[in-house]
DNA sequence: AACTGTGAAGTTTTTCACAGCC
DNA sequence: GGCTGTGAAAAACTTCACAGTT
């Protein structure tokens, strides 16, 4: 997924960025203005000496004898992911799943705006779901290229994920967040996230006692 | 999360066993009986020998010059994992994500059952999501003692992720998969998994074109 | 006094490559 | 011939520790 060409910065480092982003806009709701990679490591269980490393990547963000100024850091990382404009994402699915995507408020201060909402079922066609009139997935590539989407998340059963996979890189997506418990056959171009929680957990029973 | 004492196997190889579990019940049910580390591979995107050493952390399962079983692999994976049984979860949070979690029917074939649902919020106390009627959190701690619950998912908002992590450590779980954008702090004793789609589209974003 | 940024050291993870078995 | 399991080598990643700055 790193699209490695001349990849400079580790991937896992990009990855951990995010976090960083996630845990600063917390201090800075709490009112904390300046703060130190020991402060921020404590808070993401991460040593202070990794996040210094991964933002040292980046050029000098932090002060010496004083931290890291959150306003900055923030802009700065924003810039660094790119997020600091608004990215409009397709949604495919309007199950469950993709209603419950589509009603989360937590993309728009993030960086991203969910703004359309396909369905392959024709008797969904047309219905409403939440702000959204759920369209044809014959629609999609002519949305996503006259649009230039680049993002997709796919929240359909895992039967249909690699087929509706195909569309989307066919219509010139870039990058697909994978909610259906499948791995996707892309080419190289395009990234591929998955968020499957079964994932998570089988990873967690591992560390569990069988109970009694 | 790990919970290293005396930690034998590498805490990234447990997180890769659920990659190939995945994989492996997929391949099943395409009729496929026997495969090798480098056909599983090419599915996930891992190299042969990667499979390989992982799996020969846990003892022989495959044979030269044939490969693996997949039946065998899918039963031997199960066991390592803990999942040759059925797990309880409880999920606290009855809102459009948790209403999402308790109708997904992915997690019974795969080692877990959503089987209670609780909220905070009194005005959804009694009202029926699903199958499940929304439990308050007053009872939480007795429901989840009473029948040795070890697992349990948040998803409730960010502002008071905290707060049901820390009754959720007070009623005796194990196991949390926090849902909400925020960092946990819980005892050692008490692992936490993460599922935010932001994170992961914001670390795409970072190797995409900003568009013009 | 406190904290960053960073080479160097240490550790972990991945890949290589091949002996051994089917 | 094809494939696993595995030591050894290589690569990647993390931590150490400290010079340098505020």
């Amino acid at each position: 997924m790193p699209l490695k060409l001349e990849n400079r910065i580790p991937d896992i480092v990009i990855g951990r960025l995010p976090l960083y982003l996630r845990a600063l806009n917390r201090l800075k709701q709490e009112g904390i203005e300046v703060t130190s990679s020991h402060e921020l490591g404590q808070r993401l269980g991460i040593s202070s000496a990794q996040i210094r490393k991964d933002l040292s990547h980046f050029g000098g963000f932090g002060k010496q004898g004083t931290g890291y100024q959150i306003n900055f850091l923030i802009t700065k990382l924003q810039s660094v992911l790119k997020i600091n404009q608004r990215w409009q994402v397709a949604v495919v699915g309007a199950g469950n799943l993709g209603s419950a995507i589509s009603h989360y408020r937590g993309f728009q201060d993030r960086g991203f705006e969910i703004a359309w909402l396909f369905d392959a079922d024709e008797s969904k066609i047309g219905q409403q779901v939440g702000r959204f009139t759920v369209q044809a997935i014959s629609e999609l590539k002519k949305v996503i290229s006259e649009n230039k989407i680049q993002i997709a998340m796919v929240a359909v059963p895992a039967e249909q994920a690699q087929e509706v996979a195909d569309i989307l890189v066919d219509a010139g997506i870039r990058a697909i967040l994978n909610y259906a418990p499948i791995n996707l056959t892309v080419p190289d171009h395009v990234m591929v996230q998955y968020i499957d929680p079964v994932v998570h957990m089988q990873h967690m029973t591992y560390y569990l006692d069988e109970n009694a």
